[in-house]
DNA sequence: CATGAATGAGATTTCATTCAT
DNA sequence: CATGAATGAAATCTCATTCAT
């Protein structure tokens, strides 16, 4: 009943932390072995090679996708948006820094770029299914379409970029009302 | 009377080259001196640490900033969004490989981060700006501030991480559109 | 069951000689990793950074003290420093190479300076016990102070600049039997 | 009328100080010509290859001898060798720094090493020289070698290994009149 | 005479990876 | 299964020296 995670677990954590501050090629895996209190070889042993490890962590990842129907608030888009977006900011912050990690490795690793644009458009499908279960009806496809991809951006921006910026949280709550309001306005007729 | 760069621009250039392409840490610097074709040594008598390479690219960094008299077609806000991120997308394509570079090693390295926000900021800046000066007190300011947030996180993350996709223009129109309808109608009333 | 000295002592060995025969500095790791007959990277495996050998060496140093008593001759002062000098040349050359390194190196490596003086504390201690185990109460303590200081300078002078000379031997057991009787006259009184 | 050293006259006096503080090998031209205030090309301009400033360095050591007449008081021994060890304090003192680096640089520079042996026997012969004087047959010549060997090595030693000890000039007195009283007693008789 | 850009050899150090035990 | 010594390729950086101007 040892509650202690196995080694493998510990690797796999202190390779998530350290290649999310510091980036995957600034990381030694001796680092990583340090970190998790492991001998050296056991970080080869078990991921035989360093990408190995990155592989593993997207494979670790959450859907991380919040479900629409407990967020919805009927009839109110601005504040289903606004339950969903906190929502999401915990659902985020609870894998900042793997979500973090990978937005940064993308490039290099295509495996990490596929995941993160498959992450961005859940995100979109999330979004959209909120506001349609919100008002069903209440707005052109297209213009929920466009409020979903622009809501996500703004999202995934915040906790990418600007995720060290302190007023974050209440221009966001102010952009989502508005696009709340463009939509309930029929803005895009 | 040549008009070949001197050796530091073509050092400069292959840096940001290869920066942008293969990331900081990937990069040793004498592949660098490789594709800017001087020998390894003049990299570091031009540029004692690897990181001043990126300093020095930062400071090179055009103020990238689109004329908004330019593209504001008066009475129109759509239009008028419409030319500017037309105007964006080629500003930033002139620089694409640096502003990916910038977005990429602003964690590790701190004066990037610094910039990087800094370039955001001015990003809406101009929007606003753009939009105000299409529709002047057209729109509450929260609003306007709001949509310039939305479509410069839209625009930013298009040029970052999704800018491998394709139908990214389209969409972009169609949010624009999207956002300039919303300010028409006083979404946010 | 092989006596052959593991890599680590090969690499201090090797090391050890070839800083005593070329300095610190004109020493590059690579060459002490041939002579050791180990790759170059086994070297900073075992010490990471080129100071770190000096260290190791320095703590590798025998205490280096003749035990008084083996050498005193009773009421002969003179007899007594002769067996003193013998025993110290031969425990001397026995680290030579090190006691001269460390000599060298004693200026930009401040624990070597350190460890130098103390070696040379260490004499004077030595030479003063023989010297009042030769015999009691026979001379001043200030006088004994005086001739201790004069030869352990005298031996530190031939086994570090003047260890190229040829006629030491001759000129140093002159030097002692003269102090020798200068003690025996009372010669501060 | 300028008093102002000559370029070559500052890179000298750059490079005796830099050699003489962190070792010859450990001091690059490049910064002995920062603190010469002159340009990098200059230092190898008027010497060719870095040992050469050593051999210039050599060439301009004072000869450094005190003349004995000056510090003879005599019939009295422990006061002339008083009066001489304060002046070749003085002037040993004037060149510090390069006879310190000559010690240093002995070892691999053969020039420097013949020098340094020159210095050592003329600091003895000018100790030979103030006994005689002062009292002149007053001890067998084989004592009044040892005693100018005992005093050089300690003399020596105290510009060298233990040039940062407080206490050296109180010993070193201590010592002197210890000589002077041996030679008095015609210790060696 | 004087300069500083240019050169390239080589030094230190890092590190993923292997493998005998 | 687990370990840590061993390996060697490669990276960053230094620097004496040259040479065109």
């Amino acid at each position: 009943m040892t509650d202690e995670p196995g080694a493998r677990d510990r690797i796999l954590a202190a390779a998530e932390e350290l290649f999310a501050r510091d980036g995957f090629d600034a990381t030694p895996t001796s680092r990583i072995a340090e970190r998790a209190g492991v001998p050296k070889g056991l970080v080869h042993y078990y991921f035989r090679r360093k990408p190995d490890l990155l592989t593993a962590l997207v494979g670790r990842l959450p859907s991380d996708v919040v479900d629409p129907a407990e967020v919805v608030v009927a009839g109110d888009v601005a504040a289903s948006l606004h339950r969903l977006v906190d929502a999401l900011d915990r659902a985020l912050d609870a894998s900042a820094v793997l979500s973090h990690l990978l937005w940064r490795e993308a490039d290099t690793h295509p495996a990490v770029l596929a995941e993160l644009e498959d992450r961005f458009d859940r995100l979109v499908g999330v979004i959209r299914a909120v506001v349609s279960a919100a008002r069903p009806a209440g707005a052109p496809p297209a213009d929920v379409d466009s409020a979903a991809q622009l809501l996500a951006a703004a999202v995934s921006h915040r906790h990418s970029v600007a995720r060290h910026a302190d007023d974050g949280q209440d221009a966001m709550h102010r952009e989502l009302r508005f696009l709340a309001a463009a939509l309930a306005a029929g803005a895009g007729a």
